[in-house]
DNA sequence: GCGACAG
DNA sequence: ATCTTGTCGC
């Protein structure tokens, strides 16, 4: 494995554009038992990061464990290149999972991305796992705001108008989310996943749940490690 | 040169 | 991302 600490953005730019060509796009048909939420936490100048990915019932959504991480990284934020950030620590949560989740969700994006290598199909490619992307933000792309109420979307398009995602209304009176296929994971599902995780928040009930851990993971009220839950 | 810019 | 008070709306 490559050592993401020590690459230049240049570098990095040549490893998405070879991993770009691994991806796999075909849509997720597989029954689904459980879902993984994936995100990770820091202190602002700070090159520790809490890394976690929790495990929820599905369609029960009812978080059923999490693995959590703390990992050094030096890895500069730079727009475009989040995996080599955050990728590491990830991959370290993932491995310590006593079981793999059917299908999961990354805080990021997947393929709506300037070379389509978003974190969460980065991360798809390295695993070789059925990966979702879901920011709070828009990276790359252009799209029309969706409408009011929750469920509305609208596309999110790249060069020549490629389909790269959609724009998801999550909750009214709220900024929408920006969902896209990761690895292994189509457009139309994705999307309907993705709604099918909504509950009374805006963010998906995985990458909410996994914020709130690893927030307070990083705070001192989690334990390092994978922690089952009492369902 | 100017604007955009996941976490 | 994180920091951080009050305030508006359902």
């Amino acid at each position: 494995m490559i050592d993401y600490d020590v690459l230049s953005v240049p570098e990095a730019t040549a490893i998405q554009k070879n991993l770009q060509d691994q991806t796999i796009l075909t849509p997720f048909n597989g029954p689904i038992n459980y879902i993984g939420g994936a995100d990770i936490s820091f202190n602002k100048f700070s090159t520790t990061v809490y890394a976690g990915i929790v495990i929820l019932q599905y369609p029960s959504l009812i978080p059923v464990g999490y693995s959590l991480v703390k990992k050094e990284v030096h890895f500069p934020y730079v727009p475009g290149f989040l995996a080599f950030r955050e990728v590491p620590a990830l991959l370290d949560a993932w491995q310590q999972l006593p079981v793999k989740p059917d299908i999961l969700v990354v805080d990021g994006h997947g393929i709506a991305h300037p070379r389509q290598m978003g974190i969460a199909t980065h991360f798809g490619v390295l695993t070789n796992q059925p990966t979702i992307g879901s920011a709070k933000k828009k990276l790359y792309g252009q799209f029309e705001e969706p409408g009011p109420n929750r469920g509305d979307y609208t596309p999110l398009t790249g060069r020549q108008g490629m389909l790269l995602g959609h724009v998801l209304r999550s909750k009214p009176n709220v900024k929408p989310v920006f969902v896209s296929p990761g690895h292994r994971t189509g457009m139309t599902d994705s999307l309907q996943l993705i709604i099918s995780c909504l509950r009374k928040h805006r963010l998906p009930e995985p990458t909410r749940l996994a914020h709130n851990a690893v927030n307070q993971f990083r705070l001192g009220q989690l334990p390092e490690g994978w922690t089952a839950l009492a369902v």
